[in-house]
RNA sequence: GCUGCUAUGGCUCAGUAGGUAGAGCACGUCCUUGGUAAGGACGAGGUCACCGGUUCAAGUCCGGUUAGCAGCUCCA
């Protein structure tokens, strides 16, 4: 028979040969190097038998699918080895997530992360024995007596809900069976570097009203080199952490006082500050303008824009005058009223309307984190208003502004495009108008993005903004959505050419999506070394000896009234000491002033990050520091 | 909200087998005027998160409350 490789060349192989005969056949090494194989696009075990023309792959562990199903192997391992030792406990499920692997089990007595080495242990024999792991399929009945004879109660659960057609599959290596779609590696001798990272409860079904299970989480690599460049990424991450060094850096403060109600510090609203003047000025520029709507409005309004019935729960209400009211949770509402104080003509459409709105939302307490998951933040919000057949265009100028944003702070990111879901309003034609123009908009602008089938909001389809920092890590921030729900709610009109009343089509639109969580963002992506355009301290001064205070103060205030930020240290301490200090501080430019400096009228510039210190003139310094704020350089 | 872990001076953390608190940094005063990541001396600062229980005795053991962290769920 003969098999079309990837290239699409043909690869004739006897009648009854598997995966793994064809990958030998192809060579040693990919052979050695294959954990599984794609056929006709279905990822199946090396040990399937291939047919008469099937489209073959092999996949290795440098394929992210590779690696799953080397992880998916390590997850079974886990199972094995914690059945071993705890023969009385049951099995969940154990799926790949994005880093590793987890297993989530149901302890008759509690473990805890020291039992980790014994499990690893355990792990580790199991993987040096290089058992073989063989899938075998078993009818429905069978399956679920196989599974009450090992007394399994979840796993019988879970194959009571597939559906009667399904293939019910099973893999077993040694004496552990586990009921699993696969595929798995050949052996578990293939496992080479693997960890045990920590211990969670997890509900059963992901449902609170479920019973809680242990989650074993772990990891897996190819090489013990990845895993270890894997671990260090994590500790830097922590290290970068934005809780840390907002502490540190006094940037924010997070008290028992108001809880998911962050307190910003002086050097955190300079940041704050200067995030919003950079936006407010390049909006300017868009051609929007820029609104301020109320933080309390009535009931009434919030039942009218259906925020009431769907989002009540995460309202903070109050009285006034005896009237039902709330604090808004999204800024929508305010701008339509805006929108329909007074007619408007298809001349005046686009209608950009910015808003930085400061919205409240009661988050359960366990969800708050920092500055990414805060009760009440910023949105820089805008609500753009226009004829149908303007939406392409602007949607490729916020898509345009957004990347001018993002690149700013160097962040690459990824643009995911999100259709209609099942529940949803509108007709099928707005839907398909709408969609089609963010994808026309994409598309000319030859932007890569991936397509969500069904993950749409349900007023609208929207594409997202996921930013990726400076070790790896992606955030969802910007979202431009286009919603047909709040103009109808709100009976939102313009004259048309005709004369007539016709609708505007709204986009919604936040590109930092919430300063908090952008401002968090920033700190671990810059690990709290900001640019000195946003750095709260951009210069510290810092005298030898009192004779240079007079110099130093003179200087501060030159470069103040350059509108630089700057301070001077002149504290009776060493030099070496001020300058560790300031260091710690992350202050982008340190200048040290001494007798010389004053005489020659100079400053000695150590620079954050750089080894050699030059000495220039203040004016140089100055012309210099202020060029690069102006041009918010990023170093 | 649920599960697990944690809670000691402003910060980071010790506190060993229950016997009524320690360090470093930061802070204050003084000495030192010192040229590139910590000069020295002295001092002040804590009802050990809160409430209750066990005990002759609780920072330490037990229960509850609150908050933080990790995860689940949800989200910007």
């Amino acid at each position: 028979m003969e098999i079309i490789l990837k290239n699409g060349d043909k690869l004739a192989l006897p009648e009854g040969a598997t995966c793994f005969n064809a990958a030998t056949a192809i060579s040693e090494g990919l052979a050695r190097a294959a954990v599984a194989a794609k056929v006709n696009g279905k990822l199946l075990d090396l040990s399937a038998e291939l047919k008469e023309g099937d489209k073959f792959e092999i996949v290795t562990l440098k394929d992210k699918e590779g690696l799953e199903v080397y992880r998916h192997t390590c997850a079974h391992v886990l199972a094995q080895a914690v059945k071993n030792i705890f023969p009385t406990c049951n099995l969940a499920i154990g799926p790949v997530i994005d880093n590793g692997f987890y297993y989530d089990i149901d302890f008759n007595t509690p473990i805890t992360q020291e039992d980790f080495a014994k499990i690893e242990t355990e792990m580790a024999k199991i993987i040096k024995s290089n058992t073989a792991v063989k899938r075998f399929e078993l009818p429905r009945g069978e399956a679920l007596k196989l599974m009450a004879k090992y007394g399994e109660k979840y796993k019988v659960e879970l194959i009571n809900d597939l559906p009667e057609d399904s293939v019910i599959s099973f893999y077993k290596q040694g004496t552990f069976t586990d009921l699993c779609r696969g595929p798995h590696l050949p052996s578990t001798g293939k496992i080479k570097a693997f960890k045990l990272v920590s211990i969670a409860g997890a509900y059963w079904r992901g449902d609170e009203k479920n019973k809680m299970l242990t989650r074993i989480y772990g990891t897996a690599f190819a090489t013990k080199e990845e895993m270890k460049a894997y671990f260090e990424m994590l500790e830097e991450a922590k290290k970068r952490d934005h809780i840390r060094l907002g502490k540190e850096l006094k940037l924010f403060s997070l008290l028992n006082e108001g809880k998911g109600f962050p307190f910003f510090l002086p050097n955190g609203m300079v940041l704050k500050n200067t995030l919003v003047d950079y936006w407010r000025d390049l909006h300017r520029r868009e051609g929007y303008v820029e609104i301020q709507t109320p933080i309390i409005l009535t009931r009434n309004l919030w039942e009218n824009s259906g925020h009431w019935e769907h989002y009540k729960d995460n309202m903070y209400t109050t009285k006034i005058d005896g009237e039902d009211c709330a604090v808004k949770p999204m800024n929508c509402p305010g701008g339509m009223l805006v929108y329909k104080l007074e007619p408007h003509s298809y001349k005046d459409l686009p209608l950009r309307v910015a808003e930085m709105g400061l919205v409240h939302r009661h988050e359960k307490s366990g969800q708050l984190h920092g500055l990414f998951r805060v009760r009440c933040f910023t949105q820089d919000d805008a609500h753009i208003f226009m004829l149908p057949e303007q939406i392409t265009d602007e949607i490729k100028k916020v898509v345009r502004l957004t990347d001018k944003i993002y690149r700013q702070f160097g962040f690459k990111y990824k643009v995911e495009l999100s259709t209609r879901p099942e529940d949803s309003m509108g007709s099928a034609e707005d839907w398909e108008l709408a969609t089609s123009s963010l994808k026309a908009a994409l598309d000319e602008m030859q932007i890569e993005y991936e397509i969500n089938e069904g993950d749409g909001a349900f007023y609208g389809p929207k594409i997202d903004f996921h930013l990726q920092d400076s070790i790896g890590r992606t955030w969802q921030c910007g979202t431009i959505q286009l919603d047909f729900q709040m103009p109808q709610r709100f009976e939102l009109e313009y004259v048309g050419e005709d004369g007539k009343k016709h609708r505007p089509i709204m986009i919604h639109r936040a590109i930092f999506g919430s300063i908090e969580r952008f401002i968090g963002i920033l700190i671990e992506h810059f690990a709290g070394k900001f640019p000195v355009w946003l750095a709260p301290k951009q210069v510290k001064i810092l005298p030898i000896t009192d004779r240079t205070a007079d110099y130093a103060a003179e200087l501060c205030k030159k470069l103040a009234e350059a509108g630089v930020r700057a301070e001077v240290d002149g504290r009776s301490e060493k030099i070496g000491y001020k300058i560790r200090e300031a260091k710690m501080e992350k202050v982008p430019y340190v200048l040290v002033v001494g007798d010389k400096e004053a005489e020659e009228n100079t400053v000695n510039v150590n620079k954050r990050g750089a080894e050699d210190k030059e000495t220039v003139s203040v004016d140089c310094f100055i012309a210099s520091i202020i060029g690069e704020i102006e041009n918010k350089v990023n170093f």
